[in-house]
DNA sequence: ATGAAAGCGCTAACAT
DNA sequence: ATGTTAGCGCTTTCAT
């Protein structure tokens, strides 16, 4: 409640600044009838002080009620426990999941994340990196391998180890993902397989999700492989199953023969399958649907959605824990990780 | 490139540290010729420095590099830009969308986001503040009013604004929220009014989520208040489309004569509703659902979804907006404010 | 095992 | 408008 102003009245002596009424460490280790350095020491390096120190220690900082500056500490070691993550959007369950697996591994080592958000814009990317820089963060992680010119360089030699997810690649420092190009075939493969030969490829605003244009890439490179056509339908909705919806109803119009039609993701698909039904299609005997990421709505629609399961947090898990084996100066055997993916049959195929 | 290289060889003097060879605002002031704190000003304050100060500093950043120190300049200056943002959880949409609203506010004004997660642990988020209140930041939001003792009096004391979101009530400092109390009354008397005599509410780990459990106190004053029973089935599954699923089961055995079943959210109302239909059920006919939340997901279904539209984005943003304003020295009119929700009614009931 | 001194990079306070 | 000085709270280096 009572937010009251801390008095502005310093004493009039020297150059008094100690706004902040916090207690210090300083008044802990006096507290404890200590050293400074011993009372830091007694926290930081508990082994390296006698017991007796470290007992009164603690207990001045109980009585006291002092919460460490990490602001202080940060600087004076060039050492944080923030790291940086910085995904190009929150709406896609997908990063989500990402910094899940990533937040539930780096808080349990006492890592801080600083949450950055490019909003799929590679110039905002750069303006993040620099501001997480000069926090001073011990590591940055960065959704995708793609980056402005200005920020690669940023970040190859900022000395701080980089992780890059999502997609598998030849990144700068450490990468953890799953080859999307692959994926695209699988799910083009399956398609085939089932013996449809009209298939469309259907994903939204391709250029910021490039991602997607991958898996279009492996889609396409299998159609064609099997001498068939690849066209390719992009949407610019905003809002996933909407999205869907326009993409079949696109589809149903401007490819009147498709048989199948192989959505960028599980939200579009979704979105068209229950946009079919509605329009009392039968899925997939008038026309099949597939998806990809594996997300749980798929399971439970009828038909169940054909679709690709990636691990997200999964891969969020293991980029933390290869990061922070790097940050603790253990060995990287690997810099980069497969993380995989499965195709999940569904009876919309 | 005149300069030479950092000297990584220390000259025999003193006690040096530099161990990071950042570049640090004195060398932008030397380069540009002019001090340190002139330079300080023309990056802070470029009002107060003079076109030519400002312009050569400009060139000197630009040419060496420079990031700013931001732990330095803010243990200096006892003020920092980042704002603590504690959440329960990830999994949950509503509070991803939160974040977004507070993200997207927030960072246009230059502040970072700290996020924090508290798995529905109390005391995990008396850890979270003590850690965040470490870091300087200048603001905590927290997801809801209820804390444990050590954290409620931390926060009270620790002299930065806070803002709890999500529930309406008489909180600490600021609030942004909904009545869920209200809310749950608002669906009770939907349902009521449709005809349906018969109603469970169901959810899903309901110590938890307190919210939900506000919204069936509601729901169950207007129940009894017209002379029904308000009977309540709790479910301890995780993911929640596979909990609505179960709890239409729970429902239909245990209360088998059941008209309506009012979801504590639409996560589980979905589940349910997808389940209802592969097993032949017509809704509202055999059985009406409602929701809560009004995710896209609802109104994509068939029969749309019944349910309550909650603006999270919304609340994110206006609790940003309220901070951004208590932190610029504006006055703060009201503490508190209601957001509000919306009956969005569907064919589900 | 403990302490004294110096310094991390920056900005507030007090000059001019 | 610009500079000087001191200090934010902590940890490093070096000494005992």
């Amino acid at each position: 409640m009572s937010k009251d102003t801390p008095p502005t009245v310093p004493t009039h002596t020297t150059k008094q600044r100690r706004s902040s009424d916090q207690v210090t460490l300083s008044q802990v280790a006096k507290a404890a009838g200590v050293s400074p350095i011993t009372a830091s020491r007694a926290l930081n390096h508990p082994d390296k002080v006698s017991d007796s120190a470290r007992d009164s220690v603690l207990a001045a900082v109980e009585k006291l009620g002092y919460v460490p500056n990490l602001l202080a500490g940060s600087l004076a070691s060039s050492r944080s426990q923030l790291i940086a993550v910085i995904v190009p959007s929150l709406i896609n369950t997908v990063f989500v999941e990402v910094i899940q697996g990533l937040q539930e591994t780096l808080e349990a080592e006492g890592y801080q994340i600083l949450l950055g958000n490019t909003d799929y814009d590679l110039d905002r990317e750069y303006q993040l990196v620099r501001t997480f820089l000069g926090w001073s963060c011990s590591a940055l992680v960065t959704a995708g391998l793609r980056h402005n010119k200005a920020c690669h360089t940023l970040l190859t030699n900022c000395g701080h180890p980089i992780m890059e997810v999502m997609e598998l690649g030849e990144g700068m420092d450490l990468n953890v993902g799953l080859d999307h190009v692959a994926a695209g075939r699988c799910m083009a493969n399956h398609l085939i397989d089932k013996g449809y030969r009209h298939i469309v490829y259907v994903g939204a605003r391709l250029s910021q999700d490039y991602r997607a244009s991958m898996r279009f890439e492996g889609h396409e490179a299998v159609l064609k492989g099997a001498g068939l056509d690849a066209p390719l339908v992009e949407l610019d909705t905003l809002g996933s199953l909407q999205a869907g919806a326009e993409g079949l109803a696109q589809v149903l119009t401007q490819y009147p023969d498709t048989q199948a039609i192989h959505f960028a993701n599980d939200d579009l698909a979704a979105g068209a399958l229950l946009a079919a039904q509605r329009q009392g299609l039968n899925i997939p005997n008038d026309i099949a649907i597939a998806g990809f990421n594996g997300l749980p709505l798929g399971q439970h629609l009828t038909p169940q959605l054909t679709t690709i399961l990636s691990p997200r947090k999964e891969m969020g898990r293991l980029a933390a824990k290869e990061l922070i084996r790097r940050l603790s100066g253990k060995n990287v055997y690997r810099r980069q990780h497969d993380v995989g993916f499965k195709l999940q049959l569904g009876e919309s195929t």
